[in-house]
DNA sequence: GAAGATGCCCTTTTT
DNA sequence: GGGCATCTTC
């Protein structure tokens, strides 16, 4: 057992205390994750059954890494531990226990697309003002109440929660609850919150399915303890109800999912739940140098709610955290562009020592931007998902179709895609006849002759028997077999192959992808169950951030903070700290959002090894418009000891140091307002060329705008126009006749 | 019913 | 700046 003199003092005690309840609070980078592993490993040592270990963690990415750590440490033990996110491990519990609750086992899962999808279309059914019920805003009063296990009979008799939502002028939040209750319940399919709210029901309505798992899982970890909703703290507080063995690990200063219904109360809960309770602190951080982990307090300080708790570094004092301001959000990502370029050079590093984070998706394109031109290789985290492509969805859609034919997001999905001559009045026609009859959408189209259709019938007679087809075909065959068939067979290939444009190509190659990856899950030894529903089963909760292409080559990693939660870097650059954007604009109204948003900002910067730097821009382009932006406070927050401003804030003198530093950074001329002059001087002799017959793809110099490319001519008439993009103003578009070029090729 | 045009919202974060 | 829903026209 020699790996327990790898762990300092606290360390051990939390490795060594299995039987009965423990709490351990783990500050930024104290090697919480190490201790995990090996409190593991020692269960196992013990002889503790694999099997009878649950460990829960809040991301798929967490588990995987876990599972690889705990592999490395006692072998191929270590698959047989349950392990896996709560959504994950509890919808394979329902899986097989779904009939119990009058789910089939074929219930498909909801992504929250499908769920608002759904809700517009009841808002809409509902004839209720789709502007007052946006279909975001109704989902998350009703994601809020289903995490605090409010029911929908509960929901509408709750004289509280009927005030709150009469003052919101959202009096009809209730009906849309319970309609889209039996929507979901009638099509087979739950959303996220229904597989923790469901198995919730489950363990209180079946006392030996409680029973059983509780027999089970005899040893529970808890990871992200502080991420957890009071239905997540009700489905472990139960399952440890009978041996006691409770390990969680938090840290309420990165506790950033409140608004998903993460209550740190439960933090508090779990020390009344337990009063024999071990509370092991772990305040060594490991991760990062000193200045970084002693800017992180200064920050995190701010904070009037927090558990006491004093992280410390001995790594070496390190670099200062630098600063950099730039006057756009364009500037911006070239700064730190050419930083991170300069960074890696000066110490030879490679592109996977970086990571640029950002507070919301959106920011992903200045930087990316930036990044191509200086052909620096990045890779993105998140964002729109490979699943989330239409013509994978419509593709999956099929497929759902056929594993559960009640499933009424999918079939409104495909029933006219491809174009069969199904249009929307003939499908609301349908729902009306559903509704009608109490009969489900499936039930009506796959019977359309006894419900007296007119012209459509044919077609939608046609379409019922094809999704049958399927089915019957999926019953003897694997995933890969009927997903090829149903490609060809549904008309999705034929249809995107017609589209010859270069995004028609990008979708059919995705479709090929698609498929590759369905046959990579067939092959996989390690899968038992080789069917399109297991297929299905398994992608239901996989996001971006878990399929991580073991791509060659190295990459700057860029994501938002949020996905960064775990993971860590030698060089961070927090960007976009600004007024509005970070903190949000929208957490800027309660006490308790702004500590949130604060402790955001604690996890972005304990994300750093040895570098952070911190970036903002004084302008940014937002929906198409150019807005003025501040430096966030949160700047102002850090101790300056431990910042680099590398200018005079506000005097412009930081942007000559940075002409004189590098020729490359030029200041990006927006369109307007805000215009400013490039950097760009013209040789003393410069002579504009004849341009009669300049044309796409020739390289020209302005006087004003330096270098750039033709991307487009444009005659109209007499006046010839052309569009050239810059290398440092960008695009522009200039009358032939009077501007000045001289042409370089 | 289909295809193209217009308008509207959006940007908080994820399972 | 862009995706989606709705509107307009054929």
């Amino acid at each position: 057992m020699d790996y327990l003199n790898l762990l300092n003092e606290p360390q051990r005690r939390a490795v060594e205390h299995v039987e009965g309840p423990l709490m351990i609070i783990a500050g930024a980078g104290s090697g919480k994750t190490r201790v995990l592993t090996y409190r593991i490993a020692y269960l196992l040592q013990k002889g503790v059954d694999p099997f009878n270990i649950l460990a829960l963690t809040f991301t798929n990415k967490a588990a995987k890494e876990m599972r690889k750590r705990i592999e490395k440490v006692v072998g191929n033990e270590a698959k047989n531990i349950w392990m896996g996110t709560f959504h994950s491990v509890f919808a394979k519990i329902l899986r097989s226990e779904a009939p119990k609750i009058g789910y089939p086992s074929s219930f498909t899962i909801y992504d929250s697309d499908d769920s608002k999808t759904l809700i517009r279309q009841i808002v809409k059914e509902m004839n209720l003002d789709d502007k007052l019920y946006k279909a975001n805003l109704v989902l998350g009063r009703i994601s809020a109440a289903k995490n605090k296990l409010i029911s929908v009979a509960q929901y509408r008799n709750d004289k509280t929660i009927q005030a709150d939502d009469d003052a919101a002028m959202r009096p009809k939040i209730g009906e849309i609850y319970h309609q889209y209750h039996q929507r979901c319940f009638k099509a087979g399919a739950m959303d996220f919150d229904d597989l923790l709210f469901n198995t919730n029901v489950l363990f209180r309505d079946h006392p030996d399915a409680l029973n059983k798992y509780q027999n089970m899982f005899k040893y529970v970890m808890v990871d992200e303890y502080q991420d957890t909703n009071y239905s997540q703290y009700l489905i472990t507080r139960k399952l440890a109800a009978k041996d006691r063995n409770i390990c969680v690990v938090g840290d309420d200063a990165q506790s950033i999912y409140a608004f998903r219904g993460a209550d740190i109360s439960n933090i508090l809960n779990f020390e009344r739940d337990y009063p024999e309770l071990e509370i092991v602190k772990l305040e060594q951080n490991y991760r990062s140098t000193q200045n970084i982990v002693q800017a992180a307090n200064s920050v995190i300080k701010n904070n009037k709610e927090q558990l006491r708790k004093s992280v410390f570094s001995e790594n070496e004092e390190g670099n200062l955290i630098e600063v950099i301001k730039a006057n756009s959000d364009n500037e911006e990502g070239k700064l730190v562009a050419h930083s991170i370029f300069e960074e890696k050079m000066n110490n030879h590093l490679s592109y996977e020592d970086f990571a640029i984070l950002y507070r919301t998706n959106a920011q992903s394109r200045a930087m990316e931007e930036a990044l191509r031109k200086m052909n620096i290789k990045y890779r993105i985290v998140g964002g729109l998902s490979f699943y989330q492509r239409k013509e994978i969805k419509d593709l999956i859609a099929y497929m759902r179709l056929t594993v559960n034919p009640n499933d009424e997001q999918a079939l409104r999905r495909v029933i006219n895609y491809p174009k069969r001559g199904i249009g929307d009045t003939t499908i609301e026609k349908i729902i009306i006849a559903a509704n009608e009859t109490n009969h489900t959408i499936w039930e009506v189209t796959s019977n359309i002759h006894s419900f007296g259709f007119g012209r459509a019938s044919g077609a939608i007679d046609d379409f019922a028997t094809k999704i049958k087809s399927f089915a019957i075909l999926a019953e003897q065959n694997d995933a890969f077999e009927v997903a090829k068939h149903i490609a060809k067979a549904s008309g999705v290939i034929e249809d995107l192959y017609a589209d010859k444009s270069i995004e028609g190509l990008a979708r059919y190659e995705n479709i090929q992808e698609l498929l590759n990856g369905i046959k990579e899950f067939v092959d996989d030894p390690e899968k038992e169950d080789k069917s399109l529903a297991s297929f299905l089963q398994d992608i239901a909760l996989i996001t971006d951030v878990d399929t991580k292409k073991d791509d060659d080559g190295e990459y700057v990693t860029m994501m938002t903070i949020h996905s960064a939660k775990g993971l860590e870097f030698r060089n961070v650059y927090i960007v976009g700290m600004e007024e509005n954007l970070f903190p949000s604009q929208m957490m800027i109204q309660s006490r308790a959002d702004l500590e949130e948003e604060r402790r955001l900002f604690y996890v972005a910067i304990t994300r750093a090894e040895k570098k952070l730097t911190l970036s903002y821009a004084t302008s940014r382009y937002q929906w198409g418009n150019l807005r003025a932006c501040e430096k966030s406070r949160f700047l102002d927050e850090i101790e300056p000891a431990f910042l680099n401003f590398k200018f005079s804030d506000g005097q412009g003198a930081f942007d000559k140091v940075l002409k004189r530093k590098s020729p490359l950074l030029g200041t990006t001329t927006a369109a307007a307002p805000i215009r400013k002059a490039t950097n760009y001087t013209p040789p003393a002799d410069f002579v504009a060329s004849d341009t009669s017959n300049l044309a796409e793809g020739m390289r020209v110099e302005h006087p004003k705008f330096g270098f750039g490319t033709v991307a487009k001519m444009d005659t109209q008439g007499n006046s010839i126009k052309a569009i050239i993009n810059f290398e440092e103003a960008g695009e522009k578009t200039l009358l032939l006749s009077f501007a000045k070029l001289r042409i370089h090729s």
